[in-house]
DNA sequence: TACTTAATTTCGGAG
DNA sequence: CTCCGAAGTTAAGTA
């Protein structure tokens, strides 16, 4: 890991093509060869980059002035850094990092639910998670108090998506009378947050909406095996 | 802007629960309080971090090791980064950035379809671009030598959700009788990359896609006016 | 390897 | 300010 703090210009050609004009920033450099050009201010994304595989190559400009040429493996991928002052420079090294270990995503939302599907509506039981069906898995399979079935589809985030996926599953098992023999099969959008378009769309379509309450849910459980660490 | 090379572990408890184990990292300390912890790998994102607006406080934990405890402004999310041994600790002073200027992304396709809209297809003429719906805005409006209406939507890369949308105007284009006239409203999917599940329902829904060339189209125009630098 | 889905997504623009 | 859609999205899991 190279650490600079140069006043430079940057040009990418790609996907996209943009440019940085002069200015003084941070240029982190990893051992893969990708390159990150960090500013004083914004969030995580930096100003600029090159994602590996990808090598950078110190060399000059038709002017003569330091410019890094960083290019992709596979792609015609181009980052130029023309470097106009040098601040600072210094290598580390830092050896494998071990990762990032995680908890509370929508997995776990979906394994709260699964042992607690009353939450969502009155007298719901679970009849089994990721349902296959043609088209994909749907997230919980119920049956309510009057034994009609329910699809529920789960979401940190609810959004327009999910409730369009949701549909489609609904219009696929309505297809089948083994599910619809007490009657059709309802639909649940439940998420964490439901976005005003999606609740629209889904009261539209006759889908009920729920909000789930992660910290509530995790409380209703012993808590101890959804904890990783 | 402050650089940091320490021996470190990370807890983070906000949206989710995340750990990260003893281990050399950077640290980039910005000065709205952001913080970023990267590792010598991966892409541009950090292992784990802080968005602004938030605080930095440096102080210890019950064992009087040095601790750096990270909370945001508004909600109650944390960042505990316990420090094992610092390695490398340097402040630098970037000033603000004039910012990143881009060419080449949706906008700019949207653009050069509208003034080439017969390379979608023959006869093709523009009726309105961003043609306003009760549910938004339709890339564009287009008639077809027939005089047929036709809906564009447009995407850098088709995906199935793109399809889902242009469905969802094609069903209320169709119910204005002032389009229908002559004939139910096509659709056109155009994107410079289709997805094979985009492509099978949008077949599927009698929706044409049209792979668009960027460069083509951007060759077939004189070329000055989309140039931003 | 290719494709699909989630993400502490971030970022920009419009209402 | 919120809401909505795009992104050089990235990253993880699965067929």
């Amino acid at each position: 890991m190279r650490l600079v703090v140069a006043r430079c210009q940057v040009d990418y050609a790609g996907r996209l093509t943009a440019h940085l004009p002069l200015a003084t920033r941070v240029l982190m450099l990893k051992s893969d060869g990708s390159v990150l050009i960090h500013s004083d201010g914004g969030s995580y994304k930096p100003l600029n980059w090159m994602s590996p595989p990808c090598t950078v190559k110190e060399g000059v400009d038709e002017d003569g002035r330091p410019e890094w040429v960083v290019t992709a493996g596979k792609t015609d991928d181009t980052l130029r850094i023309l470097i106009d002052e040098v601040l600072h420079d210094t290598s580390h090294d830092l050896g494998v990092d071990p990762g990032l270990q995680k908890d509370g995503v929508e997995k776990h939302l979906q394994e709260l639910l699964a042992e607690h599907p009353a939450t969502l509506a009155d007298g719901l039981t679970l009849v089994r998670r990721e349902y296959m069906t043609a088209i994909g898995p749907v997230d919980l399979m119920c049956r309510d108090a009057d034994g009609l079935s329910v699809a529920v589809e789960i979401k940190r985030r609810g959004e327009i998506d999910g409730v369009e996926q949701l549909t489609r599953y609904l219009d696929l098992l309505n297809r089948d009378p083994a599910l619809t023999r007490k009657g059709a099969v309802r639909g649940i959008f439940a998420a964490q947050e439901i976005k005003p378009q999606a609740r629209v769309l889904a009261t539209d379509r006759g889908i009920a909406c729920a909000l789930v309450d992660y910290d509530a849910l995790r409380g209703m459980d012993d808590g101890a095996e959804h904890r990783l660490f």
